[in-house]
DNA sequence: ACTGTCGGTGAACGCCGTTTACGAAGTTGA
DNA sequence: TCAACTTCGTAAACGGCGTTCACCGACAGT
């Protein structure tokens, strides 16, 4: 089974200790205050040391950034394994409040991996590609939703008038979440998905990281003494637009 | 006119040079590249003489990013007087092109006034109000959407079902509103700012804000060959569902 | 047993924020 | 005018930082 030398396992378990203490680092003081030197000296080794796993802070920093991803992503499916396999709307529900109640209780990774600037910190997910939501929690949230659209008869008119320019663009992600959503097992083609709902979705993630976003970095224009359930309305609409009945 | 001393005069230059030399540091190499021991060596000074001025590194960064928001929003402002007086429509989107071109031309600013958690970076805006969008620039927000507002019969059922438990926020957030476009010689009551519009407008920020800050950070979905038609498209949305034709 | 790689060390370089003691001007008031 | 005081700068120092480099012991493979 454990193809690995002994070395091997070594170096992976150090390189785990490593991420643990800086992402707790990270959580407990700040981006700022995940430094070489108080990572190595929390896990007694120096700080030198720190080069045989990673070409340089920023290098770790982005791996560590990876991981969160990883790890958002698991809590999320933890979740929705709680739910019926065929309840999609409320899979939609869970796999979006869980990111709204994670952000919130981890506001330090939520601003490094989706608030930093791409020269700061390079696309999260292993593949060097651009402009994804860091893979592995991209992959869920594409999943669920595509799979939402696709079981449902869409109401007329929805993502009605998409822009012409963005045909393209929305052809080429529609491919990738048919991908994605298939991965699973479940069979969709173009007709189930088509380009107008494709828009809607992208639409409702400029609402929803919107929302959080601007929860999380206090800059709500007042002072909203309870955001959740402004949030939920807001989902409600969002799945209302596409024709689910509300549901708490 | 001039009631300062000449040494009062001497040191706001001075202020101003530090802001500007802290500025161009962040513009060109990023929030981490703005050390006081570079600002000094720009200005031929020595690092501990800015302690005359900040308490702290982070203390300029807050004044700094108060210096954002008032050139922002006298960006915004150039725009808007370029508009007649009476297009209101025009005015917003003028301000919400605006806005998304600062920050697409601005990245770290945009970084630091708005995708900074709150205890790394106290809120924007000389008094220490919480849960304000930086005041200069929020001022100019707030005025032009609430003109905007009450310039117009709005549509039956606009912000229909609010939330109940928003109320006491929304209203308060109403009180603010009014009294922000009263000072600008309007008149408009309760009557005229429903609290449908109100949450429509926080709906609308909630998008504005999430689409800027996707498009700033990378975290789209999928690569967007030409994100512009997609934001005119979502603002175009955002005043039809306020009952205003769509406008180029 | 020999040889090479791997994972660690300690010293060093040049940064950094911040504190401290000190001095040289400018300002003020008798 | 001259003394006292305030303001704004300095140099030196402390501890912490990322990163590089030379070095070295332990392990692996032949």
């Amino acid at each position: 089974m454990t193809e690995a030398t002994r070395r091997e396992r070594l170096r992976a378990e150090t390189e785990r200790d490593i991420r643990r203490q800086a992402r707790a680092l990270l959580v407990a003081r700040g981006r700022d205050a995940v430094t070489l030197r108080a990572i190595a000296r929390e896990l007694g080794i120096t700080a030198p040391a720190l080069y045989r796993y990673y070409d340089s802070r920023e290098d770790l920093l982005r791996r560590l950034a990876d991981d969160i991803c990883t790890d958002l992503a698991a809590e999320l499916n933890a979740d929705l394994r709680q739910i019926g396999e065929d309840d999609i709307s409320a899979q939609v529900y869970s796999v979006c409040r869980g990111f709204r109640r994670w952000a919130l209780a981890h506001p330090q990774e939520f601003a490094l991996v989706f608030a930093s600037t791409e020269d700061t910190l390079g696309s999260c997910g292993p593949d060097g590609e651009r402009g994804h939501v860091g893979d592995q929690f991209g992959r869920v949230f594409l999943e669920v939703a595509g799979r939402l659209i696709a079981s449902h008869p869409l109401p007329t008119g929805i993502g009605a008038d998409v822009p012409e320019n963005l045909h393209a663009d929305l052809a080429e992600f529609q491919q990738i979440l048919l991908a994605t959503v298939n991965d699973r097992g479940v069979a969709v083609d173009e007709q189930g998905l088509p380009l107008g709902a494709v828009y809607h979705m992208t639409q409702s993630w400029v609402r929803i990281y919107g929302h959080v976003a601007l929860e999380v970095f206090g800059r709500f224009p007042f002072a909203v003494s309870n955001p959740e359930p402004m949030y939920d309305s807001m989902l409600a609409q969002i799945l209302g637009e596409l024709g689910f009945p509300p549901q708490p």
